[in-house]
DNA sequence: CCAAAAGTGTTTCGTATACACCCATGT
DNA sequence: ACATGGGTGTATACGAAACACTTTTGG
C-alpha cells in the first residue's frame, strides 16, 4: 500500500469465526512480523489492526486490514465503538514497539473498533496471514493481549450478543445453505443458552425469509437433515413493514 | 480552558430536549460567536461541538462542550457514532472558517458523535449560551446545517428511537416525579406512534421499578394525576436478572 | 439391529389487544 | 353544572413454553 498514514487514528478488528465443532473463536495475531519466538510470551498477541490512511474512509481501512490478515474480501464488518483513553498506548514496551515499527513519533492514537463475522467451514484457515502467525482462540481462552485489546474483545462480544437478537447476523456465520439444527446450535453458542428443539423449529419455520430447499444432507449415518437458505430481500422487506416506526 | 488541542478529532453533540407542549427538539448554535446577523442565512447553524484536548477523554470533551453551551453539568450523554468521511469538512467556506477560528492548519477531522437528553421543564432555557445564540428547533424543522451535521442528527434520532425501547432513557426526559400520562405522551412522541391508555398503564404499573408516590397534582381543573418515580436500582437489578445472558 | 441425529403435535399459560364509561377537580 | 383530563375491568386472541416419541440413514 502506498499512501500517507494518519498517525492519530487506528482501526482494530475483532474477527469472530464460527464452526459447529468448536463454537465461537477470535482471530489473534503476533505483534511482530515473522516473530519465530512467538510462544515465549503471550503478552505479544493482539487484534488485527493498524493506522488509517490520510484520506481513507474507516470502513475501507477495516476492509484493507481484514484482507491483509485473512486474505478475504467482502466479509461482514461493523463498527461498534471508540477506544480513546489518552493513555491506552502508554505501556512502556508496547509504545516503544509502535514507534519503532511505524517510524513515527506517536502522541496519541484513538482506535475505532469493528467486528467481523466469518464462517470457518466456508473459508479455509490456510488463507490466514502466516507472517503474523494469525491463529484462532476460543472465546473462553483469550490470553492477555497488548494495549486495551482484551477490553475491545469484551465490548465486541457484548455488542455481538446484543445485535444478534435484532440483526440477521447468524447467516454470516453459517454456510449459504444450512439446517435448522445448525442454526439452533449457533444461536445457543452465541447467546450461551439453550432452546427446546421443537419450539425453535416452529419459530424458525414460520419466518418467511427462511426458505426450505429440495436438498437434503447426504452420506450421514442418521436421518438426513433438510437444507434452508436465508432470503435477504424478504427479510429486509419484512423488517421495513414491522419496524418502520423505529428505523 | 487552557490546554493543548488535538486538531484531528472532534466531538459533536445532538442535545435532545423535551417538553410536554412541544415534544422533541434539538439544540443548535450559530457557527460564529457573537454573530448578530445570525438570521441572514441558516447555512451557518451547527451542532454544539469542538476539538478535543490532547490528553482528554472523549466523554470529558463531550461534558465540557455541553457545559459550555448549556451551562449544565451531569447531564445524560451517550456516544453513538463516528463520522469519518475524509472530505466532510471540505466545503470551501466552512473549512476556511474552521482554519480561521482555530488558527490551525486543519487536514482532516473525524468527529465522535454523542447524544444528550434533557428535560426542558427541569432546566430553564436562560442558561443556554447567549454568545452563540443557542436555540431549540423542533425535530421536524431542522434547517440545513454546516458540514455533515444534518446526517449526524438523523443518525442520532435513529439511535435514540432504537435505544429508547431497551434503555430507560425516558426518565432522562421527564421530571423526577411524573404521571403515567406524561410518560405515555413522551413515548408516543419519540416513537411516533400511539398507545391505548388502559393497556399502557397496565404495562407500566406492573414494572416494579416504577414506584407510586403519595403525591398528586395540585391546582389542576381536572382529576389530579398521581406522581410516580423511577427507581434506578430496582431497574438495574431486574435488568441483570433478565438479560444476564446478553449483557 | 443398533447408533445417531432429524423431525413431529398438543396442551397450558401468560401476555397483548380491543374496547367504553365513571371520577375528581376548578371554574 | 360543565369542561377537562385521570383513571378503571373484562373478554378474546395469540404467541411462548413445556413435554416424549417416531423416522431415516449408515454401519
Amino acid at each position: 500500500m502506498n499512501f500517507d498514514i494518519n498517525p492519530h487514528i487506528s482501526v482494530d478488528i475483532v474477527v469472530f469465526g464460527f464452526d459447529q465443532k468448536d463454537g465461537l473463536k477470535v482471530l489473534l495475531i503476533n505483534r511482530d512480523k515473522n516473530d519465530i519466538n512467538s510462544s515465549q510470551t503471550s503478552k505479544k498477541l493482539k487484534l488485527p489492526g493498524g493506522l488509517i490512511g490520510k484520506n481513507e474512509f474507516l470502513n475501507d481501512s477495516a476492509r484493507r486490514i481484514l484482507e491483509e490478515f485473512t486474505g478475504l474480501k467482502n466479509i461482514f464488518l461493523k463498527q461498534f465503538g471508540v477506544f480513546d483513553n489518552p493513555y491506552r498506548l502508554k505501556n512502556g514496551d508496547d509504545l516503544k514497539w509502535l514507534k519503532q515499527t511505524t517510524n513515527i513519533e506517536i502522541e496519541r492514537v484513538i482506535t475505532i473498533a469493528y467486528y467481523s463475522l466469518l464462517n470457518l467451514e466456508k473459508y479455509s484457515l490456510t488463507e490466514l496471514s502466516k507472517s503474523y502467525n494469525a491463529r484462532w482462540y476460543a472465546i473462553n481462552e483469550i490470553p492477555e493481549l497488548i494495549f486495551d485489546h482484551n477490553e475491545i474483545i469484551e465490548k465486541g462480544l457484548h455488542t455481538l450478543r446484543k445485535e444478534f437478537l435484532i440483526e440477521p447476523l447468524c447467516f454470516e456465520l453459517l454456510s449459504d445453505k444450512f439446517t435448522i439444527n445448525q442454526l439452533q446450535k449457533l444461536t445457543e453458542n452465541i447467546l450461551q443458552t439453550s432452546f427446546d428443539n421443537r419450539n425453535f423449529r416452529k419459530k424458525i419455520l414460520q419466518l418467511q425469509y427462511i426458505e426450505p430447499l429440495n436438498d437434503w444432507q447426504k452420506n450421514v449415518n442418521h436421518k438426513p437433515a433438510r437444507y434452508y437458505v436465508f432470503n435477504k430481500d424478504k427479510f429486509l422487506k419484512q423488517k421495513e413493514e414491522v419496524l418502520s416506526f423505529i428505523i
